[in-house]
DNA sequence: AAAATTACCGAGAACGTTTCCGAAAATGAT
DNA sequence: ATCATTTTCGGAAACGTTCTCGGTAATTTT
């Protein structure tokens, strides 16, 4: 049954629905009872108010009477309803992450950065993903907004382009941190790798191991990293006195894939280059898948650089040159700077560039 | 300045919070005002019920106001408080997701086809990630059910054994779907992988391939997936009339570390197998990093089988044999269980096995 | 012992919705 | 013109909290 190797293809999910007549079908009508305060009170003999202070732990209220109360509400399994709570008051103790995607280790790993400032401090961290698209992002961060997180922290999708209604709640004193990929005209706090001066170094790595004809992958052309990363690719050749005209450019994207691809046509057109730096890692290794199908030798004929969003630098051979981006801090980093904000209720945008560390590996060491 | 090459570490994270007293702070005292639905009552002098019919479209209304309303409520762009609808109705149009974690891309893909059957029948995927610790993760789930999330869907941590809350918020009738790391006796519909025939066809492959004193590299004990891939293993072994004593498992864990740190010991120990079959894909790479620094030849010395959660199979050379699972769907598959759920009102736990494929690659393969 | 203070508690408003119910206005039937 | 019906709307309660404000009862002060 289960031989057929290489064929084997998934299943078909049986999605009929289950007919709600049969008679199998058992009914759950029991209203999810959660128990209120007017509950407590009401079992207590005592008024609402009374309770909530004993609950909340304030002033008025006889120490007796408060630990007759809480007890109680253990018994009970109280727990306060946050939804009315949030009515109330003006505060949630959510906060907002919104994210292009997670399927690379990228924004994951910012998110735990994130998370592990959050949690202690007592907030909750909800997570959306825009799929890399600004309609769902910006419909993203509404139903965050409306539902009252005390701040947000976000990393554009490379489709961003209408800010207007960020602009607006940034305006009302919604306190939000941009990072990674940012819109440098809304005015709040940024966190950011240093993305030119990393790639600066990458390539001049690159020129200092004797490599002369260096292209660079680049990146999707809105993305703020792309940007930067190919302004300091091109100032290291200038600096060096290279060639940096158009054919030291090809657009990739960021997936393997695009590495594959953009390696295939320079092989096919016999452009093959000395070195290479890829905008990141799985670019540079689709190129190296590439070129190693080809029996082309890395890094002796071709030098290759990538810029680190996953841990693949480690794994493929000869293993990657790369640079380390703190992400892990940067969510951490994300985070501090939102708490200050929403805590002190103050808005000081301020910018910080996190540095991260050069990995050199096998792929651009001439030896 | 940057040429301390592989020297260079995280720079510190600048973090004395700004002097609030500066003069330069700019204090946003401006309330962040929502407008409400009163307010738009107020501005047309109609009463607040009629402008909530207007915007619901109920019956009840004449056409000519509810337009006028209407048209006022777009031009001073009003949006529906949530909080405020959530505690008036029973229906957030939330859904919960929490998962163990989320730096490998597993479950990111799994929350990717979650979102994309949820997003387009209106509701909005809350994520929270419980680090694979028990109790985040049970303070995750209150987080959720609290905020009147109209449904669940989780995987559990591996650290989970108290169930009592689950237990109970699941008999009032909270709809929740399980999957991949399920808690067998929760009695709520679940989606699978069938690990145990995967893992015996895995094992059968290596066989037949010739392998005969085959390894198992094991997952932590207590979860799920690493048990039932454990006993395909084992009943693949004994169907073939192979050996299958305890030392032909190996406790290791599910990342790369695991996975050397086991093959590293096994060397060491002089006990070399034939094959290896790990319970991941980043245990077989460790395993398989290690023995090419030691010169063993795969596949020809060893054949390794791995077990996928990540797309690095593609990447180490030789090629990684594994099995596909089918993540994407499984998100969908939960989601679609849990709309029905929630739209019904009617649970009829169901369990749904998904099948995988199998990626025959280079380095199970002797020819 | 009367007055002043303190400790404790309850009533009720408010947060922004939805919805039930009754009232007024408009329409139709006789 | 009268009565019955329909259309349209407003009042008010409810969801579960928190919090301000008064009001007793208990305690202290004189």
């Amino acid at each position: 049954m289960y031989f057929q190797f290489s064929t084997c293809r998934f299943s078909e999910i049986p999605f009929a629905f289950p007919k709600i007549s049969s008679i199998f079908a058992y009914v759950l009508q029991v209203i999810m009872k959660h128990i209120t305060i007017k509950d407590l009170a009401k079992e207590l003999g005592v008024s609402i108010s009374t309770v909530s202070r004993a609950l909340n732990d304030k002033y008025d209220i006889n120490p007796a009477t408060r630990e007759k109360i809480i007890s109680k509400a253990q018994e009970l399994g109280y727990s306060p309803n946050p939804i009315a709570q949030k009515l109330q008051q003006k505060k949630s103790n959510n906060i907002g992450v919104v994210v292009p995607e997670f399927r690379n280790a990228f924004f994951p790993d910012v998110i735990t950065g994130i998370q592990d400032i959050m949690l202690p401090l007592g907030y909750q961290v909800l997570i959306m993903q825009s799929n890399e698209n600004a309609e769902t992002e910006l419909s993203n961060v509404k139903t965050l907004y409306n539902n009252m997180v005390d701040g947000l922290i976000i990393s554009f999708s490379s489709e961003t382009h209408k800010t207007s209604y960020y602009k607006s709640i940034i305006d009302d004193g919604f306190p939000i941190v941009q990072f990674n990929r940012v819109i440098a005209k809304l005015n709040t706090s940024k966190v950011l790798f240093d993305d030119y001066a990393w790639a600066f170094m990458a390539t001049e790595h690159l020129i200092l191991q004797g490599y002369k004809n260096i292209i660079h992958l680049k990146g999707p052309r809105h993305l703020t990293f792309s940007i930067s990363r190919a302004k300091g690719f091109e100032d290291a050749m200038k600096k060096h006195k290279l060639h940096t005209g158009d054919n030291q450019f090809y657009d990739s994207g960021v997936t393997i894939e695009d590495g594959k691809r953009v390696m295939s046509e320079l092989i096919e057109c016999n452009k093959l280059p000395d070195a290479i730096f890829g905008v990141t890692d799985p670019v540079a290794l689709g190129a190296m898948i590439v070129m190693k199908e080809h029996g082309i030798q890395i890094p002796k004929q071709v030098g290759v650089v990538g810029f680190s969003e996953s841990r693949l630098s480690e794994v493929i051979q000869p293993t990657l040159t790369t640079i380390k981006q703190p992400t892990y801090e940067m969510g951490q980093a994300a985070a501090k700077l939102l708490i200050q904000e929403i805590e002190t209720k103050i808005s000081i945008p301020q910018n910080i560039k996190l540095s991260g560390s050069f990995k050199i590996k096998q792929s651009s060491v001439r030896i």
